[in-house]
DNA sequence: TCCTTTTAGTTTGCGTCGCAAACTAGTCTG
DNA sequence: CAGACTAGTTTGCGACGCAAACTAAAAGGA
């Protein structure tokens, strides 16, 4: 810790907000354990409407969490994601932070 | 989980929103670790604007998480917080569900 | 060929939320 | 009594998440 006197829990007022929405949260995690994913697969693994879906993966776009491929295979368009080192990173430290805070520690 | 497809990541998806917010879950986190705590002591603590910890606690008492008592200690008005059993059930659900959610199992 | 359906995504509109700033109320000091 | 301080609450606004409406391209029938 920065401060010896922050307590633990201040770890959780910084966490990074794009990260911390759930469903951006869950498609993060999802990504970073794949290689690469689809757009049809997250659709149906995290149950989120395609309009959502298509938001929350437009702003970790722009914030360069993760990366847009756009193909097609035997004729039908297929978009895929893929995560970032920066989009890793990010996951890593949200990970990190909320594990501390969420830490019985005292204060 | 309910369907054995689920994936794990699918609990980040149904954090309770009322705790999901960062300076509500470090409030609950806090009051989780204490018989009685003081606004002036949460102030400080998380840093948080008198503004924003007076509004997120109205939503906690809402929400049965918390009760508020008011009196006043050598003439000066003293506004305390406990953690209700409501609101200790509720931490510790989103805490089981985050952490589910956040261990690195495949999708 | 034309038309309807399906798949794959994007855009739009609205209600809600979190934040900071402004405000209220009681106390103390000179 | 005036001004400053302590302790909170209320207000106003910009940003956000969600669902519904929309777009586009291909496949399947009649």
């Amino acid at each position: 810790m920065t401060d010896p006197k922050a307590p633990s829990v201040s770890a959780l007022l910084e966490l990074d907000r794009l990260v911390h929405e759930p469903a951006r949260l869950a498609i993060l995690t999802v990504l970073a354990s794949a290689e690469e994913v689809q757009f049809k697969f997250l659709e149906e693994a995290l149950g989120l409407t395609r309009g959502n879906l298509s938001s929350h993966v437009s702003k970790l776009e722009e914030a360069g969490y993760l990366v847009v491929t756009k193909a097609f295979e035997d004729r039908v368009p297929v978009t895929s994601y893929r995560i970032t080192a920066r989009g890793r990173k990010a996951l890593e430290s949200y990970r990190a932070a909320m594990l501390q805070g969420l830490s019985r520690g005292k204060a």
